[in-house]
DNA sequence: CGCGCATTTGAATACTTTCAACTATTGTGG
DNA sequence: CCACAATAGTTGAAAGTATTCAAATGCGCG
């Protein structure tokens, strides 16, 4: 239980670059931490005290100004890494949006192991510029698209990002049929809209048959089509 | 003439992690490129074939949408590495904001290079971090800020970066002077703005003394708490 | 089964954009 | 060096889109 060996994400994680024995000497660094939907792991802020990688369920990355406006800069699933290695202050908070399972580090024991394992600095570095390009991505968005556009590409980015990536036979395979780990406000917040934005904006993709929303939560996608020329 | 014991960031670049001998071989693969202002060096969407180091002058990264809808992702300083390592396509463009002179490597050049010393990719790990903490940042702004804040937000955030690192005695330092190396239009494009809004903006600033704007690329700071008050 | 809270829907408002005209700056050729 | 053309920026008025405020609906949990 709770051990490198019988790890979920074991071979889609940073991990994936050590041997055996390093994994060893990483297991013995890092604890496994259960989190609820709506807990937090890091305040935004604060001093960075732990790195993680997600086992199971989805986080939240934002930030939010003084006055209580809120923005989520980023969404973290199964197999993914967060905080911020190598620097003092974590400049966003992170909360669980569904319940979840964490691999937790000190960043500093992190910070030291990373030091000298280049494999995983290298698998460190891929994913930040993969991350850095998907948030660079999504500034265009946030920038130039209309609240139609938006909510377009996010069902989308979702169910993209939403099957799990254990199915090699269809490497492109998109779901259909998804269940968000987002609240309407959580979407407002991804998106630089308010609630009543999004909830309109559904209600019309509902009624022009490109999607269905079964449930709070779920939502089918009737004509992919549509959405992808919607989302501009 | 171009080599790296001439540069002028070569303390503050990634380069800086590298000892003479290094040096020596990193030199042997780069080489020296002028932009004029206006000039691309990578265009969004094509193969990722070279990257860079920021000599002199400043360069933006831009993505759009197919109808012409732009918006600038990121605004590269003196030091500072643009391109895409590690990756197959450019997810952005690169131009030239102002003439410009930079240190170009082939991608696969720099990536065998990199991958032989651990403490380059450390450092760009570090600057990966760090960019990807700034464009989160930066996407509160887009997806939360009114105009006035956007605006405000932007002409700290342009003193603080456009200072020249060199002055060690004041490392806070702000510029309360600066020639911008954005037209309006491209300051819109920063800010998912329309150049029109922006135009009202500095306006605006200026009639209440927080700004003075001697020439179309100048800008003075008369009343920094006010803007600061004002970026929200 | 009913209560509470998330979500939806409606109407009025506010902000940014769009379209259009005007002004100022820069650069060019006579 | 000046005149003028081209480009960039400013300003005004009208329109459009998302927000705000308010009320109603309905899902989900106890």
């Amino acid at each position: 239980m709770g051990s490198c060996d019988s790890c979920l994400v074991r071979n889609r994680a940073i991990c994936a670059a050590l041997d055996a024995k390093e994994l060893e000497t990483l297991n013995a660094i890092g604890r496994r931490r259960e989190l609820h939907a709506g807990e937090s792991l890091i305040w935004e802020g604060e001093e960075s005290i732990l790195v993680a990688n997600v086992i199971e369920g989805v986080l939240k990355l934002s930030t939010g100004t003084q006055d209580g406006r809120e923005q989520i800069v980023g969404v973290v699933y199964p197999s993914e890494f967060f905080g911020r290695p190598f620097g003092t202050t974590s400049n966003h908070g992170v909360t669980a949006l569904t319940d979840a399972r964490v691999c937790v580090f000190s960043r500093r024991d992190f910070d030291a192991f990373a030091r000298g394992h280049p494999a995983l600095e290298h698998k460190l570095l891929e994913r930040t510029l993969g991350e850095l390009d998907r948030t660079r991505r999504w500034m265009l968005l946030l920038g130039r698209k209309s609240a139609s556009e938006k909510i377009a590409s996010f069902l989308l980015e979702t169910a993209d990002r939403l099957v799990e990536p254990g199915c090699k036979v269809h490497p492109d395979a998109h779901a259909t049929r998804m269940t968000l780990p987002f609240s309407r406000q959580q979407i407002a917040d991804v998106l630089g809209l308010t609630i009543e934005t999004v909830s309109r904006q559904f209600s019309h993709l509902k009624h022009e048959g490109v999607i269905d929303l079964p449930s709070r939560r779920d939502v089918v996608i009737l004509d992919r089509e549509a959405l992808v020329a919607e989302a501009g």
